[in-house]
DNA sequence: AATTTAAGATGACGCTCATCCTCTTAATTT
DNA sequence: AAATTAAGAGGATGAGCGTCATCTTAAATT
């Protein structure tokens, strides 16, 4: 039966959002058409009314999912200092809540060798979020521009590579390379207001 | 028509190498027991007398790109004087030979969100090869014990993240993400909250 | 109110895949 | 030399997949 417009505006963001997840969760060939939908309380049939593809559903699902983290950033270097900046950034992003969740967790940690195989389209979208990462990054920090953005742009690969590491090892190496790059995140075993040395 | 014990034994390698390039080059689920039975110019049918499984091949294959790895990290550091075999490295990893290499690069950098989404035994084989990594770079560092691991670990990970996330993005994300990582090789010596000198 | 449109359900199509089975034949064992 | 074994070829199986066509029905348009 036809739905509203409402409705299929509703079910629209309701497969984005259960993309964003499942794609994450499961990486892009282990997630079906089929998969989502269900996910998203919807039968399959309908999947073509919303989008030309998957590869066209992963776009709008990477844009998502990039929001989202962009999001937990904002969220996170919104009260620290800008000496603090990084090392907050790290010490979040290599913690066992982000590192444990998957499906809600960086898409960069998530999907990044898979978007290596995808489309120039897709590659772009992801393009498009690795520097909105990066410039949001960059923005809670002092010094010349691009300056800045390089630091970011160091930072975010040492703890997205260190996640994507840790993630896919056994619990000990994955502590190993955990343990290194949060160690060095001044802060990391000090009180809330203390100063690095 | 039956084998002898060394051509067996020849097959077997070849399945082994071609589907450590296979499984770089399209990742796990991108790769059919057929096509890397193709591409070491065999038949799909005698698969199951070398392997119980594709998972079986995949911890084979996953020991001989972490070998493969591991000796193209030891050529490199060679003759490099201690203070500057992290930077050499840094700039190894992430130069365009390596990057654009994907079937015959490292395979942390190919395939680690397709092990995050694999047994433990995958898990524990790509872990004991990151540990290789880590233990080989640290080799060639000076100081104490631990902290040589550390920054082993720490340079590994910015190295790696900053190849996947360049792979994954459209060409100018990608020169930003190395750029930054490569202007600076030294900079992973550094804390992260340190402004460079 | 009549007509047109389109959202979503259902089912089908053609393809790919991991794994298994059988057959042939040559290597190995007796 | 005869008997046994097993490597590899070829084919089959059963499941899952992306995409498409059709149908129903209610929303949108006239």
């Amino acid at each position: 039966m036809r739905q509203s417009r409402e409705a299929k505006a509703e079910t629209h963001q309701a497969i984005v959002a259960a993309a964003a997840r499942r794609f994450r969760e499961r990486g892009i060939e282990g997630t079906s058409v089929g998969d989502v939908m269900q996910a998203a309380n919807r039968t399959h049939g309908g999947f073509y009314r919303h989008f030309e593809s998957k590869d066209d559903l992963l776009i709008a699902a990477l844009g998502r999912a990039f929001e989202e983290m962009l999001g937990v950033l904002d969220q996170g270097l919104a009260e620290l200092p800008s000496q603090h900046a990084l090392d907050g950034f790290m010490r979040r992003y290599t913690g066992p809540e982000l590192v444990q969740d998957v499906a809600g967790g960086c898409p960069v940690a998530a999907l990044s060798n898979d978007v290596l195989r995808s489309t120039e389209a897709v590659k772009a979208e992801f393009g498009r979020g690795v520097r909105a990462m990066i410039a949001t990054l960059a923005a809670h920090l002092d010094g010349p521009e691009a300056e800045r953005e390089a630091r970011a742009a160091r930072t975010f690969a040492m703890a997205a590579g260190a996640v994507m590491m840790a993630r896919a090892s056994d619990p000990e190496t994955a502590g190993i390379v955990l343990g290194a790059v949060r160690a060095e995140a001044p802060g990391t075993d000090r009180r809330i207001g203390d100063h690095p040395a």
